[in-house]
DNA sequence: TATGGGGCTTCCCACTGTGGGAAGGTCAAC
DNA sequence: GTTGACCTTCCCACAGTGGGAAGCCCCATA
């Protein structure tokens, strides 16, 4: 199998394939003689693997681990569980981040009129001016801590 | 005011504030002889609402609208609780794809007895073997819909 | 056998925001 | 006049992903 084909199967870009071989996610492909990559079906599962791994939201150092972990016939299904519940965690916390942030702009937009005069409620509030709503934000003076997570834009 | 003194007022790093200046997010601020930049009250509080408006999520292209229509004195309050309404929405969206996320991760963490023994439903589930539960994922076969938003890594 | 089209290779650039840092100018206090 | 804190610009990095260019390869068809 060439790397569309691959691609095709598992379902990841061939772009995105030769991405994760170079930061070390999978191992590096066989050639043929003219320099083309190759992949088995081994190859193809373990790209679908991290496929969905990924699809759980979780960054590339948490798949890595997973995968070394799903290659790793003796490993101890407590540290594959370890994993899956930090991302649990990790997955909770931006929920309930998000969740306080659409709170308190859902409340202020409920408190705008909308119609065509100028004053507004959500501009007041966030330019300081009546500091009502408590809504804390990120958090942005917090430094390293938190666990890691592959936030995508809703782009 | 120089930089550092409106970084601190506004909570926005001076670094942030350059970067904000170079992508026309706030106009470029007036110099000193020696090339400082200056800053007033009128331009912290821009900087202020730019931060809430980032702690609601919102990217900066919303920002931008935003930050036009607050600086309008006769804008529709129609028009602001559209913009804040569509963020809502792009919350809302963001939490149900993270929603779904958990929910299948922990019921998959549910089924693994985490002792030492190897076997394991989230390895299986991942690597396709058997694909009970049904999670959808983020459907990355879907094209550009859907709203904007600034996803921040829980880093 | 030649030619064309599609696939492959590597390499660079873009994006979002944010931070780090180097090299150099400035300002104020001592 | 020196020191240290501040400012300036410029480049680099991150996570992932996509886009694209330049050049080689493979296969089928004329």
């Amino acid at each position: 199998m060439n790397i569309g084909e691959a691609a095709r199967a598992s379902g990841i870009t061939a772009k995105m394939i030769r991405y994760y071989e170079s930061v070390d996610l999978i191992p590096p492909a066989g050639r043929t003689e003219a320099g083309y990559r190759t992949y088995g079906e081994r190859d193809v599962d373990t790209l679908r693997f991290i496929r969905r791994a990924r699809d759980f939201g979780m960054p590339m150092d948490r798949v890595k681990l997973l995968v070394g972990l799903w290659q790793d016939k003796d490993r101890p299904s407590r540290e594959v569980k370890a994993i899956a519940l930090s991302q649990v965690a990790a997955l909770e916390a931006k929920i309930a981040e998000l969740t306080a942030m659409k709170d308190a702009l859902a409340e202020l937009a409920r408190a705008c009129h909308g119609d065509n005069r100028p004053d507004c409620p959500i501009l007041s509030d966030l330019a300081g001016a009546s500091f009502t709503s408590a809504h804390p934000g990120p958090d942005r003076r917090s430094g390293k801590a938190g666990q890691r997570f592959a936030g995508k834009r809703l782009a």
